[in-house]
DNA sequence: TTAATACCTAAACCTAACTTTATGTCAAGG
DNA sequence: CCTTGACATAAAGTTAGGTTTAGGTATTAA
Protein backbone atom coordinates (compact mmCIF):
# COMPACT_ATOMS: atom_id res chain seq x y z
CA UNK A 1 0.00 0.00 0.00
CA UNK A 2 1.06 3.42 -0.83
CA UNK A 3 0.42 6.90 -0.51
CA UNK A 4 -0.20 9.78 -2.46
CA UNK A 5 3.11 11.04 -2.23
CA UNK A 6 5.13 7.82 -3.10
CA UNK A 7 2.38 7.11 -5.51
CA UNK A 8 3.26 10.52 -7.07
CA UNK A 9 7.05 9.60 -6.80
CA UNK A 10 7.13 6.09 -8.72
CA UNK A 11 4.97 7.32 -11.71
CA UNK A 12 6.48 11.03 -11.52
CA UNK A 13 2.81 12.11 -11.84
CA UNK A 14 2.21 15.70 -9.49
CA UNK A 15 -0.16 14.75 -6.37
CA UNK A 16 -2.50 17.28 -7.47
CA UNK A 17 -2.48 15.22 -10.89
CA UNK A 18 -3.24 12.12 -9.03
CA UNK A 19 -6.31 13.45 -6.30
CA UNK A 20 -8.14 14.79 -9.45
CA UNK A 21 -7.78 11.41 -11.34
CA UNK A 22 -9.44 9.83 -7.77
CA UNK A 23 -12.09 13.02 -8.05
CA UNK A 24 -12.84 12.21 -11.39
CA UNK A 25 -13.30 8.47 -10.17
CA UNK A 26 -10.87 6.89 -11.82
CA UNK A 27 -9.94 5.02 -8.77
CA UNK A 28 -12.96 3.53 -7.98
CA UNK A 29 -11.72 0.90 -4.91
CA UNK A 30 -9.15 3.53 -3.59
CA UNK A 31 -9.32 2.82 0.24
CA UNK A 32 -8.58 4.88 2.80
CA UNK A 33 -6.92 4.95 6.33
CA UNK A 34 -8.13 7.92 8.77
CA UNK A 35 -8.57 10.22 5.67
CA UNK A 36 -5.35 8.71 3.61
CA UNK A 37 -5.60 7.87 0.49
CA UNK A 38 -4.00 4.30 0.47
CA UNK A 39 -3.11 2.95 -3.22
CA UNK A 40 -3.08 -0.81 -3.46
CA UNK A 41 -2.03 -2.81 -6.32
CA UNK A 42 -4.82 -2.42 -8.26
CA UNK A 43 -5.23 1.09 -7.92
CA UNK A 44 -1.74 1.23 -9.41
CA UNK A 45 -3.04 -0.94 -12.45
CA UNK A 46 -5.54 1.30 -13.11
CA UNK A 47 -3.05 4.47 -12.96
CA UNK A 48 -0.93 2.46 -15.29
CA UNK A 49 -3.94 1.64 -17.51
CA UNK A 50 -4.95 5.60 -17.64
CA UNK A 51 -0.90 6.28 -18.53
CA UNK A 52 -0.89 4.12 -21.17
CA UNK A 53 -4.24 5.01 -22.81
CA UNK A 54 -3.31 8.34 -22.42
CA UNK A 55 -0.01 7.39 -24.77
CA UNK A 56 -2.18 6.86 -27.24
CA UNK A 57 -4.05 10.06 -27.64
CA UNK A 58 -6.82 9.22 -25.72
CA UNK A 59 -9.17 11.78 -23.85
CA UNK A 60 -10.04 11.45 -19.91
CA UNK A 61 -13.75 10.68 -21.21
CA UNK A 62 -12.96 7.84 -23.60
CA UNK A 63 -10.16 6.62 -21.14
CA UNK A 64 -13.05 5.99 -18.41
CA UNK A 65 -15.27 4.68 -21.12
CA UNK A 66 -12.66 1.99 -21.45
CA UNK A 67 -12.09 0.99 -18.07
CA UNK A 68 -16.43 0.60 -18.27
CA UNK A 69 -16.14 -1.32 -20.96
CA UNK A 70 -13.07 -3.49 -19.73
CA UNK A 71 -14.39 -3.98 -16.26
CA UNK A 72 -17.09 -5.67 -17.87
CA UNK A 73 -15.34 -8.40 -19.80
CA UNK A 74 -15.50 -9.96 -23.01
CA UNK A 75 -18.96 -9.27 -24.37
CA UNK A 76 -17.45 -4.96 -25.16
CA UNK A 77 -13.89 -6.13 -26.96
CA UNK A 78 -15.92 -4.57 -30.01
CA UNK A 79 -16.61 -1.35 -28.47
CA UNK A 80 -13.19 -1.25 -27.12
CA UNK A 81 -11.55 -2.33 -30.67
CA UNK A 82 -14.19 0.68 -32.00
CA UNK A 83 -12.41 3.45 -29.67
CA UNK A 84 -9.52 2.43 -30.76
CA UNK A 85 -9.94 2.42 -34.29
CA UNK A 86 -11.70 5.80 -34.01
CA UNK A 87 -8.36 7.52 -32.89
CA UNK A 88 -6.37 5.55 -35.01
CA UNK A 89 -8.09 7.32 -37.80
CA UNK A 90 -8.11 10.33 -36.16
CA UNK A 91 -3.99 10.63 -35.91
CA UNK A 92 -3.59 9.27 -39.27
CA UNK A 93 -5.62 12.83 -40.02
CA UNK A 94 -3.61 14.89 -37.26
CA UNK A 95 -0.59 13.62 -38.99
CA UNK A 96 -1.60 14.35 -42.85
CA UNK A 97 -2.74 17.89 -41.55
CA UNK A 98 0.89 18.55 -39.90
CA UNK A 99 2.96 17.42 -42.86
CA UNK A 100 0.67 20.11 -45.01
CA UNK A 101 1.62 22.40 -42.47
CA UNK A 102 5.38 21.31 -42.85
CA UNK A 103 5.03 22.29 -46.27
CA UNK A 104 4.14 25.31 -45.30
CA UNK A 105 6.74 25.80 -43.17
CA UNK A 106 9.21 24.51 -45.33
CA UNK A 107 7.99 27.46 -48.01
CA UNK A 108 8.60 30.17 -45.51
CA UNK A 109 11.58 28.88 -44.32
CA UNK A 110 13.16 29.17 -47.59
CA UNK A 111 11.56 32.09 -48.69
CA UNK A 112 13.16 33.86 -45.86
CA UNK A 113 16.37 32.52 -46.52
CA UNK A 114 16.43 33.94 -50.27
CA UNK A 115 15.34 37.11 -48.84
CA UNK A 116 18.32 37.38 -46.08
CA UNK A 117 20.75 36.91 -48.75
CA UNK A 118 19.47 38.89 -51.44
CA UNK A 119 18.75 41.40 -48.56
CA UNK A 120 15.23 41.97 -50.09
CA UNK A 121 11.84 40.15 -50.80
CA UNK A 122 11.59 42.05 -54.12
CA UNK A 123 13.64 39.49 -56.25
CA UNK A 124 11.33 36.71 -55.18
CA UNK A 125 8.21 38.87 -55.92
CA UNK A 126 9.92 38.88 -59.36
CA UNK A 127 11.01 35.37 -59.47
CA UNK A 128 8.48 33.04 -62.15
CA UNK A 129 6.81 30.50 -60.83
CA UNK A 130 8.75 27.80 -62.64
CA UNK A 131 11.98 29.42 -61.54
CA UNK A 132 11.44 28.82 -58.15
CA UNK A 133 13.32 25.62 -56.92
CA UNK A 134 11.24 22.37 -58.03
CA UNK A 135 10.88 21.49 -53.97
CA UNK A 136 9.49 25.09 -53.81
CA UNK A 137 7.38 25.35 -56.76
CA UNK A 138 4.73 23.09 -55.51
CA UNK A 139 4.15 25.49 -52.26
CA UNK A 140 3.95 28.30 -54.14
CA UNK A 141 1.04 30.90 -53.38
CA UNK A 142 -0.01 34.07 -53.81
CA UNK A 143 1.16 34.70 -49.85
CA UNK A 144 4.59 35.94 -49.09
CA UNK B 1 -14.53 48.51 -48.50
CA UNK B 2 -16.56 45.79 -46.92
CA UNK B 3 -18.73 45.50 -44.19
CA UNK B 4 -17.92 42.50 -41.30
CA UNK B 5 -20.81 40.26 -42.19
CA UNK B 6 -19.54 40.55 -46.27
CA UNK B 7 -15.81 39.86 -44.99
CA UNK B 8 -17.35 36.75 -42.66
CA UNK B 9 -18.95 35.76 -45.89
CA UNK B 10 -16.43 35.95 -48.02
CA UNK B 11 -14.01 34.25 -46.02
CA UNK B 12 -16.18 31.86 -43.92
CA UNK B 13 -15.15 33.17 -40.47
CA UNK B 14 -17.72 33.83 -37.90
CA UNK B 15 -18.63 37.37 -37.64
CA UNK B 16 -17.64 37.01 -33.73
CA UNK B 17 -14.10 35.42 -34.41
CA UNK B 18 -13.73 38.81 -36.74
CA UNK B 19 -15.01 41.10 -33.66
CA UNK B 20 -12.65 39.02 -31.81
CA UNK B 21 -9.37 39.40 -34.22
CA UNK B 22 -9.63 43.49 -33.98
CA UNK B 23 -9.96 43.60 -30.56
CA UNK B 24 -7.05 41.59 -30.09
CA UNK B 25 -5.41 44.16 -32.35
CA UNK B 26 -4.83 41.85 -35.77
CA UNK B 27 -6.61 45.15 -37.64
CA UNK B 28 -4.36 48.19 -36.99
CA UNK B 29 -6.08 50.51 -39.49
CA UNK B 30 -9.47 49.24 -39.66
CA UNK B 31 -11.71 52.71 -40.52
CA UNK B 32 -15.25 53.12 -38.81
CA UNK B 33 -17.81 54.78 -40.09
CA UNK B 34 -20.47 56.05 -37.38
CA UNK B 35 -19.50 53.33 -35.55
CA UNK B 36 -19.45 50.69 -38.17
CA UNK B 37 -15.97 48.70 -39.27
CA UNK B 38 -15.56 48.95 -42.72
CA UNK B 39 -12.45 46.66 -44.11
CA UNK B 40 -10.66 48.16 -46.69
CA UNK B 41 -7.82 46.22 -48.77
CA UNK B 42 -5.53 45.94 -45.88
CA UNK B 43 -7.16 44.98 -43.58
CA UNK B 44 -8.54 42.29 -46.32
CA UNK B 45 -4.42 41.44 -46.52
CA UNK B 46 -3.80 41.49 -43.16
CA UNK B 47 -6.66 38.64 -43.05
CA UNK B 48 -5.13 36.62 -45.19
CA UNK B 49 -2.24 36.75 -43.72
CA UNK B 50 -3.63 35.60 -40.40
CA UNK B 51 -5.68 32.85 -42.20
CA UNK B 52 -2.47 31.32 -44.01
CA UNK B 53 0.05 31.73 -40.46
CA UNK B 54 -2.76 29.80 -39.02
CA UNK B 55 -2.89 27.21 -41.69
CA UNK B 56 1.11 26.71 -40.48
CA UNK B 57 0.29 26.22 -36.75
CA UNK B 58 1.37 29.42 -35.67
CA UNK B 59 -0.42 30.65 -31.96
CA UNK B 60 -2.34 34.21 -32.76
CA UNK B 61 0.06 35.66 -30.35
CA UNK B 62 2.99 34.70 -32.90
CA UNK B 63 0.89 35.95 -36.09
CA UNK B 64 0.98 39.29 -34.32
CA UNK B 65 4.55 38.87 -33.88
CA UNK B 66 5.08 38.32 -37.26
CA UNK B 67 2.83 41.65 -38.79
CA UNK B 68 4.86 43.41 -36.07
CA UNK B 69 8.00 42.23 -37.94
CA UNK B 70 6.45 42.95 -41.59
CA UNK B 71 5.88 46.05 -40.64
CA UNK B 72 9.36 46.87 -39.90
CA UNK B 73 10.51 45.73 -43.29
CA UNK B 74 13.59 43.79 -44.15
CA UNK B 75 15.18 44.23 -41.36
CA UNK B 76 13.68 41.09 -39.71
CA UNK B 77 13.77 38.84 -42.19
CA UNK B 78 15.54 36.81 -39.65
CA UNK B 79 13.13 37.30 -37.02
CA UNK B 80 10.64 35.53 -39.20
CA UNK B 81 12.98 33.27 -40.47
CA UNK B 82 13.25 31.70 -37.14
CA UNK B 83 9.99 31.66 -36.12
CA UNK B 84 8.70 29.46 -38.73
CA UNK B 85 12.38 27.38 -38.06
CA UNK B 86 11.26 26.97 -34.91
CA UNK B 87 7.99 26.19 -35.70
CA UNK B 88 8.96 23.39 -38.10
CA UNK B 89 10.97 21.68 -35.20
CA UNK B 90 8.04 21.80 -33.22
CA UNK B 91 5.61 20.51 -36.10
CA UNK B 92 8.34 17.57 -36.63
CA UNK B 93 8.73 16.90 -33.35
CA UNK B 94 4.68 16.93 -32.93
CA UNK B 95 4.47 14.08 -36.42
CA UNK B 96 6.97 11.78 -34.71
CA UNK B 97 5.34 11.81 -31.22
CA UNK B 98 1.84 11.03 -33.18
CA UNK B 99 3.94 7.96 -35.49
CA UNK B 100 4.26 7.08 -32.20
CA UNK B 101 0.90 7.08 -30.78
CA UNK B 102 -0.38 5.30 -34.01
CA UNK B 103 2.13 2.09 -33.26
CA UNK B 104 0.77 1.97 -30.00
CA UNK B 105 -3.50 2.67 -31.68
CA UNK B 106 -1.53 -0.06 -33.93
CA UNK B 107 -1.26 -2.61 -31.63
CA UNK B 108 -4.86 -2.13 -29.88
CA UNK B 109 -6.28 -2.79 -33.02
CA UNK B 110 -4.54 -6.19 -33.43
CA UNK B 111 -4.98 -7.02 -29.84
CA UNK B 112 -8.56 -6.66 -29.60
CA UNK B 113 -9.20 -7.97 -33.31
CA UNK B 114 -7.27 -11.01 -32.45
CA UNK B 115 -9.39 -10.96 -28.85
CA UNK B 116 -12.83 -10.56 -30.93
CA UNK B 117 -11.40 -13.87 -33.20
CA UNK B 118 -10.73 -16.12 -30.29
CA UNK B 119 -13.81 -14.68 -27.76
CA UNK B 120 -10.80 -14.29 -25.23
CA UNK B 121 -7.67 -12.70 -24.26
CA UNK B 122 -6.47 -15.28 -23.21
CA UNK B 123 -5.08 -16.72 -26.01
CA UNK B 124 -2.69 -13.63 -26.32
CA UNK B 125 -1.66 -13.52 -22.83
CA UNK B 126 -0.64 -16.97 -23.41
CA UNK B 127 1.85 -16.15 -26.38
CA UNK B 128 4.89 -15.88 -26.20
CA UNK B 129 6.33 -12.71 -27.65
CA UNK B 130 8.44 -14.11 -30.64
CA UNK B 131 5.28 -15.98 -31.73
CA UNK B 132 3.37 -12.39 -31.96
CA UNK B 133 3.30 -10.81 -35.68
CA UNK B 134 6.37 -9.19 -36.79
CA UNK B 135 5.20 -6.00 -37.17
CA UNK B 136 3.10 -6.06 -33.91
CA UNK B 137 6.51 -7.53 -31.75
CA UNK B 138 8.56 -4.18 -31.10
CA UNK B 139 5.26 -3.05 -29.85
CA UNK B 140 4.43 -5.46 -27.48
CA UNK B 141 4.79 -4.56 -24.20
CA UNK B 142 2.81 -5.57 -20.58
CA UNK B 143 -0.43 -3.66 -20.96
CA UNK B 144 -3.32 -4.87 -22.60
C1' DT C 1 -45.73 51.81 -37.00
C1' DT C 2 -43.66 48.06 -36.34
C1' DA C 3 -40.80 44.28 -37.54
C1' DA C 4 -36.74 42.42 -39.42
C1' DT C 5 -31.79 42.94 -40.24
C1' DA C 6 -27.31 44.26 -39.55
C1' DC C 7 -24.46 46.28 -36.82
C1' DC C 8 -22.35 47.61 -31.95
C1' DT C 9 -20.31 46.61 -26.85
C1' DA C 10 -18.96 44.43 -22.52
C1' DA C 11 -18.81 40.60 -20.05
C1' DA C 12 -19.62 35.96 -19.19
C1' DC C 13 -19.06 31.39 -20.83
C1' DC C 14 -16.79 27.29 -23.10
C1' DT C 15 -13.31 23.07 -23.24
C1' DA C 16 -9.64 19.98 -21.14
C1' DA C 17 -6.69 18.70 -17.92
C1' DC C 18 -4.84 20.15 -14.66
C1' DT C 19 -2.67 23.64 -10.97
C1' DT C 20 -2.87 26.89 -7.39
C1' DT C 21 -4.56 28.84 -3.29
C1' DA C 22 -6.45 29.10 1.13
C1' DT C 23 -7.38 26.62 4.93
C1' DG C 24 -7.10 22.76 8.06
C1' DT C 25 -5.58 18.09 10.35
C1' DC C 26 -2.15 15.20 12.30
C1' DA C 27 2.24 12.98 13.67
C1' DA C 28 7.19 13.15 14.45
C1' DG C 29 11.42 15.64 15.82
C1' DG C 30 14.25 19.03 18.26
C1' DC D 1 6.08 23.77 22.71
C1' DC D 2 6.62 24.66 18.32
C1' DT D 3 7.82 23.81 13.79
C1' DT D 4 8.17 21.03 9.77
C1' DG D 5 6.22 17.96 6.47
C1' DA D 6 2.84 15.06 4.55
C1' DC D 7 -1.63 14.64 4.04
C1' DA D 8 -6.69 16.56 3.32
C1' DT D 9 -10.56 19.73 1.10
C1' DA D 10 -13.14 23.10 -1.81
C1' DA D 11 -12.97 26.48 -4.92
C1' DA D 12 -10.79 29.45 -7.97
C1' DG D 13 -7.35 30.09 -11.59
C1' DT D 14 -4.90 28.75 -15.97
C1' DT D 15 -4.42 28.23 -21.23
C1' DA D 16 -6.03 29.45 -26.19
C1' DG D 17 -9.12 30.84 -29.21
C1' DG D 18 -12.86 31.82 -29.61
C1' DT D 19 -18.58 31.84 -28.71
C1' DT D 20 -22.64 33.31 -26.41
C1' DT D 21 -25.54 36.43 -24.10
C1' DA D 22 -27.75 40.57 -22.87
C1' DG D 23 -28.64 44.84 -24.14
C1' DG D 24 -28.51 48.81 -27.41
C1' DT D 25 -28.44 51.52 -32.14
C1' DA D 26 -29.63 52.35 -36.95
C1' DT D 27 -31.65 51.44 -41.36
C1' DT D 28 -35.05 49.65 -44.20
C1' DA D 29 -39.40 47.23 -45.82
C1' DA D 30 -44.25 46.19 -45.35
Amino acid sequence: MYTIGQVSQMFNIPISTLRYYDKEGFFPNLKRSSGIRRFGEQDIEGLKVIECLKESGLELKDVKQFIKWATKGSSTYKNRKELFEKRKIAVEQEIKKLQKTLNILEYKCWYYDKAIKDGTEDKIYKMLPNKLPTRIQKLYNSFH
